[in-house]
DNA sequence: GTGTGCCCGAAGAACTTCCA
DNA sequence: TGGAAGTTCTTCGGGCACAC
């Protein structure tokens, strides 16, 4: 079946197709378009069901409408929940949004920026990993916005919007030690991104100012790609093991 | 293998036509 | 004559056909 273009909708409304444009476009009062003309072309465009090419779009105007959100894990809940709120806002403003996993591969992150680039997306949110830098460098030269969101890349210069690691981490534990907790778990991934390591850092902090030893220094580090029974089993043995009386999740 | 020209759909500047 | 209405032409990036 043949889509319908601006071309058949101006044929069949006797016009050419700049008119059919500006008409569909909210630019006939600009354009001096008469309000008879303009309702002909705007009934001709529904009886046939048109919508626009976003292709043919594009390549006028150089803007695709499209943003692409790379994150780690679209099926983990935070992800999604963050995506949720990125869609709602984006469509608000006249965006679509492309999603993809990187599943905690530099390459593949690296791999879906080239892809995502060269599909003409506007511009990028994306959380980074270690080994995305040359590629993230290479969409500020090429003049494409770039944000990055849970986590950023030192060295780079992006826009990044993120989570106060510290101050959450220090607000957690000192609410188990104001519970009178001594013997304090930190559970983590083993990752080296920057927001894993800010919030480990930030619990032996704490425990250093209260004087806490380090042999009192609990931390369990999971595997990224852990399953669920092997995780559980691994915090039990965790607190059996350290004889923990609470514990703080990092992740 | 390389160069050239055309095509696709839509936007918009510049232009022509019409009419009071 | 001048404003309103509508038209023409160029442009964009990439794929493709064709000539050399």
């Amino acid at each position: 079946m043949k889509r319908i273009s601006i071309k058949d909708i101006a044929t069949k409304a006797g016009v050419v197709p700049s008119t059919v444009s500006f008409v569909l476009n909210g630019k006939a009062k600009e354009m001096r378009i008469s309000d008879a003309m303009a309702e002909k072309i705007v009934a001709v465009a529904k009886a046939e069901g048109y919508a626009p090419n976003h292709i043919a779009v594009s390549l006028r105007t150089g803007r695709s409408r499209i943003l692409g959100l790379i994150v780690e894990d679209i099926s983990n809940p935070f992800f999604a929940a963050l995506a949720k709120n990125i869609e709602e806002k984006a469509n608000e403003l006249g965006y679509r949004i492309v999603y993809c996993s990187t599943k905690n591969d530099s390459q593949k992150g690296n791999d879906l920026i080239t892809l995502l680039s060269q599909s003409q997306v506007d511009g990028f949110i994306i959380t980074p990993l270690p080994g995305m830098e040359q590629q993230v460098a290479w969409l500020q030269r090429q003049e494409i916005p770039v944000t990055f969101m849970d986590r950023y890349l030192p060295g780079l210069d992006v826009s990044s919007v993120l989570l106060d690691n510290e101050n959450g981490v220090r607000l957690g534990m000192q609410h188990l030690l104001s519970k009178g907790y001594k013997r304090i778990g930190f559970v983590t991934v083993e990752l080296q991104q920057v927001q894993m390591v800010e919030r480990q850092k930030a619990y032996e902090q704490i425990l250093q100012e209260r004087g806490v030893a380090e042999d009192n220094h609990f931390i369990l580090r999971l595997p990224f790609n852990y399953q669920h029974d092997f995780a559980v089993d691994q915090i039990r043995r965790f607190i059996l093991d350290q004889q923990l009386d609470a514990i703080l999740f990092s992740t």
